[in-house]
DNA sequence: CAGTGGTCTAGACCACATG
DNA sequence: ATGTGGTCTAGACCACTGT
């Protein structure tokens, strides 16, 4: 038993700052999945169980579940159950890989990694909200698809929260590396872009020329807890692909 | 009593395109927006007397108002009732506005029209998925945040759809127009975004230099019914402003 | 005050997956 | 056969809105 309550006292009634229970139960959740409670891919107690552990009907813990599943924090399968969600398979990635060839099927970047080092970046604590001081792991790589360059991206994390990241060998999903090695789960990113132009280095790297026209795509990437966990700046040749955005 | 069967007949289960009750009431709902038995803004009838009406329960009544809400086709105030989307106010705008500036307040930009005109447009109707014979009005336009033109574009749509389009005073906010006049409610679009080099002709346009990397938008728009209604390819300025995505 | 949507509960039956 | 999530119903109480 294992009760979300109080926090919503009949008696005090329109209190500010109210969460419905469902809401509650979503939370209660999220922080069990963020904690480690219930790891990626794992399978969730069942509906009734959840709700007599959390004193609740089953109703308030499906109304909890189906808004997990609308942020993609959980997988529901009938006769199966519940599950957490997992980054390490395509639909994952493409969740948040957006290039797109203009003509064939979607396909899976391979990685180049250019560069690790660990920094003092001022620029990049204002952008993840942390003291200036604090040190920063800066990855920059290539990303490639059906064997060509068309991505060169700055990738800037604190270093504390992920102890020891330089020395692992960089994978082709990040998320999936700081959700299984470091407990920080992605869940949702800020993008900012803007059409610019190649400086040298890029455009030796891209295989363009200097000056050409370049898609740059400034993310923040949030974790499961709302924080600031990682600050990326791409930019993309887009001559044979395009950043695909559906709008709703 | 404007039943909303059969189809789920209890005894022809398992079959194939099977849709639950509420997503048929949903569906109903949709349709009758769409034909415009209610018009955007106005009051729907509240959940029991839809429920009535369809021969459903309040719950299933709710389910489906709940999806047309996460849709962006209803808007639900507790105490008043539920209410038919506005495309009008500068929300609804900047749902498909994603163009802001890179410092200080989002801001409705001004239109400036260079031309109208009826062509066959065989690029156009191939977006739309029409027949290359059917007439399409043409759009073209500027559009200006804090006095600068930041946009230049073209906008396609079938002239069928809209009789009599060209002879409106092109509004600020087109979907608005669409929906007031004709009838045709967008309700999401799908966007390819590239960088690209500014012609000689857009430069002039734009005060920018040719060669100037510009981020095309290049978007087909959906109407409720799902048919294709509009292709736009949008021609942007990034110095001073980005194109916000939120990814989830 | 009456009527609306918002929340919460309890229970039924179904389709699907696994043993 | 059992247990899971998916659907559907019925009814309760609440908070908000207008009269």
């Amino acid at each position: 038993m294992i009760q979300v309550q109080p926090e919503n006292e009949r008696v005090a009634t329109n209190m500010i700052g109210f969460r419905p229970l469902y809401r509650q139960v979503r939370d209660t959740l999220v922080r069990r999945i963020a904690d480690g409670v219930w790891r990626p891919g794992q399978l969730l107690p069942s509906e009734p169980e959840l709700a007599t552990d959390l004193g609740v009907s089953q109703g308030t813990v499906r109304k909890a579940l189906d808004e997990m599943t609308a942020e993609n924090l959980v997988t529901r399968r009938q006769g199966r159950g519940t599950f957490v969600a997992k980054h390490d398979d395509a639909r994952m990635l493409f969740q948040f890989f957006k290039l797109v060839p203009d003509r064939g099927e979607r396909e899976v970047p391979e990685s180049k990694v250019l560069r690790v080092s660990t920094e003092i970046e001022p620029a990049a604590a204002k952008q993840l909200h942390i003291s200036v001081a604090e040190p920063i792991v800066v990855i920059e790589r290539l990303r490639l698809l059906a064997g060509t360059v068309h991505v060169a991206e700055r990738i800037c994390v604190q270093a504390a929260l992920f102890p020891g990241l330089e020395t692992h060998e960089a994978p082709n999903n990040l998320y999936d590396l700081y959700s299984r090695s470091f407990g920080v789960t992605v869940c949702r990113a800020s993008e900012r872009l803007k059409a610019v132009a190649a400086t040298a280095n890029e455009a030796e790297h891209l295989g363009a020329s200097p000056g050409d026209p370049l898609l740059e795509v400034d993310r923040v990437a949030f974790s499961l807890d709302g924080r600031r966990v990682e600050w990326r700046v791409s930019r993309c040749r887009t001559d044979s692909v395009h950043y695909a955005s559906d709008v709703r």
